[in-house]
DNA sequence: TCAAAAGTGTTGTTCGTACACCCATGA
DNA sequence: TCATGGGTGTACGAACAACACTTTTGA
């Protein structure tokens, strides 16, 4: 598809910079982190910022949020999708900025979360998040917020867990997004009712002396219960 | 606030048109309806639109999307929420435009249902939208989802209904919503358990012979239930 | 042998759903 | 008097929440 040839119609028209921001969440040493990254550019070089870039007239927003993300983490688009978008006048005190912002949630291995490191990258505790620059605190309150919300309908951990994963880590996770304990026995019976999830005969001891099961997340009987529209709430 | 002295500081990026697009639900004569106009601009002049304009550089876009509902239909700011933002490159064919859209419920009188065609808009059934320029058609199948999400969770029809209403038309109204018919006796006894609804001791003869009571809605209550995060669940 | 986490069932309560008849009134 | 929509209660089953003990094993 092209431009029709009475390009420039709306010449009139006033443009306007736009910017993607990245909110990404991943789940490590058993506690939620965000990644955010020291800016590069002025104003506020050096300064904690989520990962962000401006759009091109090229480039759907779509890709962008995806580019960057891929950039910045190495990470494919896994879960990457469309938050709000911030546009208030005065929110990037340089220039006037529209930012639409995309959320991530994804697993991350004990060497990502070393590695992002020499990108000027760090992963933040949720409770730890220093203070961003312009309105980027009020954009992951808001991610968080959508995360609480959309945890409640669908199975949301797959994204933020390895390919094997225990049932009590699958649980921490939950809890961490709740910001509240679960019941143990009702958490199993809950989510493996879903029957979305294969056991392996593998354990994994390195949280306990037991040792707990591995399981892995059966791709596609999640898509067609999704598909009849089940609802998965915890 | 102002801009800080290093303006321009990104002015090798790419600067885009941004619009805004509003989706408007109304409840007239028992169906739930959306607003449409007839673009008045080159390409697709004439053609079924939703309301749009360009976001001007010193214009927030909350703000210019409050704005041009208000010039196109009279309302004021009730219920205006931000739903999605479409950016793909070539969405519209003249040149590349980034849109965000917003979307409004509310109630319509018959006065209103007649009074918007002199701005060449009209009030469409959900069952006979037209065609639509661009990808207005997802747009408004997106927030019509939307709706139907939202209504789960909080009681939506209130801004869809006049000051007084009956309990057979607010059933009307989430029958139109989610496209289904309710159980009067369950629907009547759900709604009444978030007393949040206020008794007049006048009735409604328009739709029967015996009559409906009246009721309206409580803002206090439903303000504090909401602070409470209480679940409105129909 | 013991500390530490994994794994397992039952019961009471709440909530949702299905269902049928009488009431009030204007025509 | 009758046709029309408004208004009411109950009973069953499903889902949720609360709760405590046994198992495994490395140290």
């Amino acid at each position: 598809m092209k431009l029709i040839d009475n390009a420039h119609i709306y010449n009139t028209q006033q443009k306007i910079l736009i910017a993607v921001d990245c909110i990404i969440f991943g789940f490590v040493a058993n506690k939620l982190k965000l990644l955010l990254f020291k800016r590069k550019i002025e104003p506020f070089r050096g300064d904690w910022s989520l990962i962000g870039a401006f759009i091109k007239n090229d480039q759907s927003i779509d890709d962008g949020a995806k580019q960057i993300l891929f950039e910045t983490t190495g990470l494919d688009n896994i879960y990457l999708e469309q938050l709000k978008t911030y546009g208030s006048v005065y929110r990037d005190p340089a220039e006037r900025v529209i930012s639409v912002t995309y959320y991530s949630l994804t697993s991350v291995t004990e060497f990502e979360l070393e590695s992002v490191e020499k990108y000027d990258a760090h992963w933040f505790d949720l409770d730890e998040i220093p203070e961003l620059i312009f309105d980027h605190s009020v954009m992951v309150q808001d991610a968080i917020e959508s995360l609480r919300q959309k945890a409640k309908h669908q199975p949301i951990g797959f994204n933020l867990l390895p390919e094997f994963f225990t049932i009590p880590e699958l649980q921490t996770l939950y809890e961490c997004i709740y910001q509240r304990p679960l019941d143990t026995r009702n958490f199993r019976k809950k989510i493996l009712s879903f029957d979305i999830l294969n056991k392996s005969d593998k354990k994994d001891k390195s949280g306990s002396k037991k040792g707990a099961f591995l399981y892995s997340f059966d791709k596609e009987k999640f898509e067609t219960l999704i598909a009849k529209g089940v609802n998965f709430e915890i």
